[in-house]
DNA sequence: ATTTCTGCAAATGCTTTGCATTGCA
DNA sequence: TGCAATGCAAAGCATTTGCAGAAAT
């Protein structure tokens, strides 16, 4: 079991309490903040820590690949520390953001299915995002409740 | 074949000459334009629409189910007429979105597999997206040039 | 006639940038 | 010690908002 430290010290990065902070966030969560929402987490136990350098760090985490980056079609974007092949499904009501691990992404990861997309477009596809939108279970019993009229 | 005219009554909305100049221009190109890139498109013929309006109507016409919106990690969003089960392709370096046709994206679009999504996460799922990442193959070509030296 | 939409301009809010200071290697 | 990262404040942009005039039903 590697520390923080060593994670970062073995992508050739320096290490900083900042990013050691960010990172180790993001691997304890699981609800794929954005920058922001790191930023109020980070607060209590790092008060002089700066917006500026939460978008700095994940752009570094994020281009070593320890973390990926999640567009939800929200504006901003949310990360995640899981890197092995998933899904996420995404709170239209509430911004929610989930992940999906039954679904066999590695299926549409898979070098056939890679192959088959660049035939078709020409494009050299590295990467793969799959994206469901609905509404999360909080926000669908608060719909109904809402519509008995209570 | 109805007109934009008839279809964007059909939905009950009214029919405005930006409205049919947004819808139509979506209709007729597969860039997947984002708002900029509408407006742009838009000046020579409405040289007084205002980005703001474009903002409005994309607004408007995803509501009404006559488009979809695309997220693909740049900021803005990205938009698209074609409602049909469909993928995307995005070049990570000069930013154009193509279509993926080929892939059975209807396969995922199945009802099993949104109940199985909904059984692992209690979500209601509506609408699935799936996006590849890579370089097109202009940009492809372009490295290739550069790496030889030319 | 009424309601809704448009266009303008201002306001908002997120993200980036520049730079002096600090901290890691 | 040298180079890179941080924090602050300002700048930069994309998007939203409010409202008066225009247009659609």
């Amino acid at each position: 079991m590697q520390t923080i430290e060593e994670i970062l010290r073995a992508k050739k990065i320096k290490v900083t309490p900042q990013r050691m902070a960010v990172y180790s966030i993001l691997k304890k969560t699981d609800s794929h903040p954005n920058v922001e929402m790191i930023y109020q987490k980070l607060k209590p136990d790092y008060p002089a820590m700066s917006l500026a350098t939460i978008y700095k760090t994940v752009d570094v985490l994020k281009k070593v690949g320890l973390i990926q980056e999640l567009s939800v079609g929200e504006g901003g974007l949310r990360y995640d520390a899981k890197i092995r092949p998933h899904s996420h499904v995404y709170c239209e009501i509430c911004g929610k953001v989930d992940d999906v691990e039954q679904y066999p992404l590695n299926e549409l990861q898979d070098r056939f299915l890679l192959e088959k997309v660049k035939n078709e477009t020409g494009y050299d596809v590295s990467i793969v995002q799959l994206y469901f939108f609905g509404k999360c279970p909080q926000c669908s019993i608060n719909k109904e409740t809402k519509a008995r009229g209570a």
